[in-house]
DNA sequence: TTAGTAATGAGAATAATAACTATATATTCA
DNA sequence: TGAATATATAGTTATTATTCTCATTACTAA
């Protein structure tokens, strides 16, 4: 499972391993610190490298978010995010891709759509809850 | 036409007629190199500065893109962009705001959704052609 | 006119990420 | 198997966008 002119290491192996094994979306940091709890004297450029590599082989998927770090996901099918902009928390969403509007795009304007963004942001549920009291 | 406290430098009031004059939807570096024509020792700090001053009385947007830098909108009305990947520009698009797709998420998540951010990206018009030659 | 407040320019600080480099592993092929 | 080659690593430095600091300047309102 290897793609020519590529390897998989003890780190990269590592570094997938932890991206699929949470659904908490997480930044290069979170992977690094994780990380090193394995492999102590691993180093963030190594991530850094990784997560690339792996976002290219289209095993994960980078969410690179406006302004702050970005974020990694091991589920690469098609879905959107919703952020908390209390807690921070990235939470899936199980809506339907909406191609329509790429074609909505294209037919009004003529440009060529290749994908769309789409992010949600607002307050979670829990957090809903916990402003109440 | 000052909010309390705040002051409408020849500075600032430079930074807000830049914005406004262009449709290209600049940087901050960009209005950086315009501001020096007109008031040679502006600082960059100043220019930022007073982006995010304008941006928070809501007379100019920040749009904040993904891995590069922010992009400044005099155009506050709801409206969606289409970035070109090849000429990296950035297009209005006149498409309406699509408010139902939050009330589905609020529907099927619970979490109260506050805002959107939908982009579309891929080749545009001029490019487009340009590249079949 | 003066005291107080806000904004400025210049430069340093920060934070995320990429690039560099010498060393260490793999892999390939004789 | 072992030398030759290619790729990855750790550690470090560089880059880039943005924010912060601070001494100085410019308004503002009594």
């Amino acid at each position: 499972m290897s793609v020519a002119g590529t390897r998989l290491t003890k780190q990269k192996s590592l570094i997938l391993d932890l991206i699929l094994g949470t659904k908490c979306h997480p930044t290069a940091d979170w992977v690094y610190q994780e990380a090193r709890q394995h492999i102590p004297d691993i180093s963030l450029g190594t991530v850094y490298r990784n997560l690339n590599a792996l976002a290219n082989q289209g095993l994960i998927r980078e969410m690179n978010y406006a302004g702050s770090s970005s974020r990694y996901d091991g589920d690469v099918s098609q879905h959107y995010h919703f952020t908390c902009q209390s807690c921070g928390n990235v939470f899936d969403l199980p809506l339907e891709a909406f191609t329509m509007i790429d074609n909505l795009v294209e037919e009004q304007e003529g440009h060529s759509v290749e994908a769309h963004r789409l992010e949600f942001y607002g307050t979670c549920k829990t957090c809903k809850i916990e402003e109440k009291q």
